[in-house]
RNA sequence: GGCCUGUUGGUGAAGCGGUCGAACACACAUGCCUUUCACGCAUGCAUACAUGGGUUCAAGUCCCAUACAGGUCACCA
């Protein structure tokens, strides 16, 4: 069998956003399912929409996410360069050979021109533009006048109108598409810098690109490239054309949509684990066999099968996520995850006051209900908060007959030398016993008093992690305004 | 508007003509556990195959039409 080599081919014109990295990953899955390369190339043609590092970003949060490219700009293989914007004179010389062959030729039309033509079909009731094969049949006298204008020709391709375009995509089945709906498109623009759609096919051509999985938004450019294979009389590689990642809303993700995190760099400045973000995509508009859902990205390797690839919208499911992530931070050993949530705390709340163990602890303490690191700052948050305890909270103590047992446990709280977990679990637990409280009504007042919240954590840990004196005070404050 | 797609419960998603009286997961609810919080476990949940026609002994599964949604129609990628 034929080596598989696969490629995702962003241009700079960003960071790395969730769609563009849902397209690598199949395509790395597919690679490395069948033992092939993945390969990473720069499409940098629009040179006005480049943003610096542009290149760099896309490479690091791919790698971040576990990615990683087998040849690239930085790593390249035996088929570079790997920037589009370095392979320039390699289009032109294949467009020209397309001239010769008759399959392409020069058009001298202005800008101007184009949108004058433009208007009029549009004036005419047509909703899709073709362009009116105005310079066709140039003659050469014709050429040397516009080139003496001062015009520059772009090329174009000459769409054979009586042919129809099929494929057989890898996710949708066949599809065809007749030459006619097509207009003679640019190859190369008149700066002499290929389109994207000729560039593509050349560099896939060339690269040996085998499977060309990418977004459904490139169906229709796909007629247009298999004409390039087909004049050129390359072998064509495979299409399989992935579908939309939409929102909660189910519309499409645009970039704009500020209704979820676009960018990877986002999830990793809130402390997504990158293993849960590759299982997390590799769910979206696929599925394995069977019923599990965690998976380490060796498994879902082994297990990718791109015919299980689905066809209609992918939502993006922010409370999967959550799920997904809570999952491998259970998994991940704590000393990771203590650090990541410790760089946040650092960050956020005055915890240089606090020991390591401390840290450790309150890390430990809260680690079960995690969706991301990030989240461990509202969790803590309350521990650095001066008391502020809410009217209803106080009717709520008083509700439950608080007042007796707070009094009786900050007594015995004071008696205590070894403010420590155990102790404290056993204190709260007799005093319970002297007073015939239980449950709710022994938790609850002790809980809020202290920490002026309903939720937290276990509670003999909670408190010794408020610390003795604190706890007290907490407490004689409460009682104060009963 | 042309062309190209898609449409299964609140959400993701399985399903490739009979085993579908439709999995599984998330969410939600209830119960158990821990005398609290959370985790975990168990159970339940929803009157989900867009609509209408075919084809077939048999259709979520094939065909056609309609509706809705999306993609695309550039000297952007």
């Amino acid at each position: 069998m034929k080596e598989v080599r696969v490629r995702y081919a962003p241009s700079p014109t960003g960071h790395l956003h969730i769609g563009g990295a849902r397209t690598a990953l199949f395509n790395y899955l597919y690679a490395k399912h069948y033992n092939g390369k993945f390969i990473f190339r720069l499409e940098d043609t629009d040179l006005e929409r480049n943003i610096p590092h542009g290149e760099a970003s896309q490479l690091e949060n791919l790698e971040w996410l576990g990615i990683i490219p087998d040849e690239s700009p930085v790593n390249p293989g035996a088929y570079g360069p790997y920037r589009q914007t370095e392979r320039l004179d390699l289009y032109r010389d294949y467009a020209k050979k397309l001239i010769e062959l008759g399959y392409a030729y020069e058009c001298y039309c202005t800008p101007e021109e184009l949108a004058e033509a433009r208007n009029q079909q549009e004036a005419a009731g047509k909703f899709s533009y073709r362009y009116n094969r105005k310079c066709l049949d140039l003659t050469t006298e014709q050429k040397a006048q516009y080139i003496a204008e001062g015009r520059k020709p772009a090329i174009r391709f000459k769409v054979d109108v009586d042919k129809t375009y099929t494929w057989h995509d890898i996710v949708r089945g066949e599809i065809s598409v007749p030459g006619k709906d097509i207009s003679d498109w640019v190859i190369i623009k008149s700066n002499g810098i290929a389109t994207y759609n000729f560039a593509v096919v050349i560099d896939d051509a060339l690269m040996k690109i085998s499977h060309v999985f990418r977004g459904e938004e490139h169906i229709s450019n796909t007629p247009k490239q298999i004409m390039i294979y087909e004049a050129l009389n390359m072998e064509l590689p495979a299409f399989g054309h992935l579908t939309l990642i939409v929102n909660e809303e189910r519309k499409k993700l645009s970039k704009r949509d500020e209704t979820i995190m676009q960018f990877i760099s986002q999830y990793r400045d809130e402390g997504y684990l990158p293993e849960a973000m590759f299982n997390f995509f590799s769910l979206l508009g696929w599925s394995p066999e069977g019923e599990e859902e965690i998976f380490s990205k060796e498994e879902i390797i082994t297990m990718f099968d791109e015919h299980r690839l689905s066809k209609s919208p992918s939502m993006f499911d922010r409370k999967k996520l959550f799920w997904i992530d809570n999952q491998y931070i259970q998994k991940e050993d704590l000393i990771t995850i203590s650090e990541m949530c410790t760089k946040y705390l650092e960050a956020e709340l005055p915890i240089n006051s606090k020991d390591e163990g401390w840290l450790t602890k309150i890390i430990a303490l809260f680690r079960p209900q995690l969706n991301y690191c990030k989240e461990i700052i509202s969790l803590v948050k309350p521990f650095f908060e001066p008391f502020n305890i809410k009217d209803e909270d106080l009717a709520f103590i008083n509700e439950l007959n608080g007042k007796e047992l707070l009094i009786a446990i900050k007594d015995k709280f004071e008696k205590m030398d070894d403010f420590e977990t155990e102790i404290i679990k056993s204190t709260i637990k007799e005093t319970g016993k002297e007073l015939s409280i239980k449950g709710k009504n022994l938790f609850m007042p002790i809980r809020i008093a202290v920490s002026n919240e309903h939720h937290g954590g276990d509670l003999p840990t909670v408190l010794e992690l408020y610390g003795k004196e604190q706890v007290i005070a907490n407490i004689e404050k409460t009682i104060k305004l009963l």
